[in-house]
DNA sequence: CGCGGAATTGAAAATACTCAAAATTAGTGG
DNA sequence: CCACTAATTTTGAGTATTTTCAATTCCGCG
């Protein structure tokens, strides 16, 4: 199993091997995602704390899942590296993704209210989680207010962020939800330190189709005509935003291109 | 204003009148929804310390904003009675209604990320709410962990609700879309002790199209096409399902019926 | 080098939308 | 309480966006 390269671990010594993960010195302090994760703002003495209470990191491959439907729950994920889809089954057996989470997401959030997984949780590509056990985490709440304050931000964050999603399918055109998604995909990156406007796409395009309510042939035609359109270069997954400028009018409603042909 | 007679308050003794609502000696430990509400299963005492925290009950004529999208944060806001909607509005100044709530729902949970709403709230008829001040609960939940608990779940709640509206809006036809509005409405109205199968739709035909992403038009052909199957009756904004069972089977995906026509 | 999954492209079909008009309902004031 | 007006809802016809079905092409991988 190999991985790419990754800057969740941003300390000059190297202290990840594949072969003991289990028994890593690693720190939410050493972590670069710690400015965006469930430490944020956190003291150092904090931190510390938080570190002893998470169980372990886990190491996925591509396609392996980090919890199903109906598993237990007992554990939040934050993503360390590498990236992940979630997803509903309805009763019919087709899959909606609901979204897809990188470096420094919180993955788990919806299955608090039951004592069960609500949906599936898959690694996109090689890619680790640290296992944040909730019920630890509960108890470091009452001792911790900084960090209740930041986790009820986060899931606050989760909600937003699943409007903005029902804002985007339930009345946006195709052209429109695929800008929106391409300019998210960006920012989300830039926040990581990565360019907004080049990037590899870490889903299919049938990944992307069915998270926007489309369908895959939608999804092939709509890069398509944005290559054509001078928006954008496609090679394989890899994606240059060529007028992040105009992608983002055409997000926010304000442009809009011809229509499909 | 005239409102509706409502079972929020059970309590033999009438305490509400119109003029003076900032000054009742209502409890949750009375009110009806407590079962349902942020109280759920605390003790006695707890509950007395809760009511304490929540600042006033608020009165809201139909049609008035409970909060609007960049208001300042301070308070979640419990239902009492009545309903309300919640919208976002893009750039292009489309609104995208992301929920219908009713009595014992909760109000702004997605204002805590941020210091400020990202929706509006508006009332869909004469309407109570219990405002809760943020910062005491805040306080509160390290004093009353199964307080804290219950928030958690409630927050969980509303991100699973989400997730199955974008189920709905990402791979549903048109027709299922209103079996499942339909037949949720029916069990919300259930689980407070009113029938699941005749009610009142609070909410225009057009609030409905919007929060499923669907046209007036739509809607007003699925209820005749629906009425026409014997599948419900409708009178003005009453509507009563006669066949609960091939609605949920259609809501499942599991039963379709005839194209649009 | 060839196999198989993924992606692209084209043509036809379908679902839902838009526009328009009529009918019904709700609100307001006499 | 009734009449009038405005708003909402219904229905119809035509249209458009996106889907479906089908055929190729591309690419990764053994």
């Amino acid at each position: 199993m190999t991985h790419a390269a990754s800057p969740a671990e941003r300390s000059p010594v190297q202290t990840d091997t594949p072969l003991n993960v289990g028994a890593l010195k690693v720190s939410c302090a050493n972590c670069s995602m710690h400015q965006l994760c469930l430490p944020m703002g956190l003291e150092d003495a904090d931190i510390d704390r938080l570190d002893k209470i998470i169980g372990r990191r886990r190491r996925l491959a591509r396609d392996e899942h980090l919890y199903k439907a109906g598993d237990p729950f007992r554990s939040l994920y934050a993503v360390r590296f590498g990236h992940f889809k979630t997803y509903q089954i309805n009763a019919a057996g087709e899959a909606q993704i609901t979204g897809f989470q990188m470096a420094g997401e919180l993955l788990g959030m919806d299955a608090i209210s039951g004592d069960r997984h609500h949906c599936d949780a898959v690694a996109l590509e090689d890619s680790e989680v640290c296992e944040i056990p909730f019920a630890n985490l509960e108890e470091m709440f009452g001792q911790v207010p900084a960090l209740l304050r930041h986790f009820h931000r986060m899931m606050s964050q989760e909600i937003t962020r699943e409007q903005n999603v029902m804002l985007l399918l339930g009345n946006m055109r195709a052209e429109q939800r695929f800008a929106v998604f391409l300019v998210n995909l960006g920012a989300r990156y830039a926040t990581r330190g990565y360019s907004a406007t080049r990037f590899q796409l870490r889903m299919s395009r049938e990944d992307i189709g069915n998270y926007l309510g489309l369908t895959i042939e939608s999804i092939s035609r709509l890069l398509s005509r944005f290559r054509k359109m001078g928006l954008l270069q496609v090679d394989k997954r890899e994606v240059t935003l060529l007028e992040p400028a105009r992608l983002k009018a055409m997000a926010a409603g304000t442009e809009q291109c011809s229509p499909m042909a």
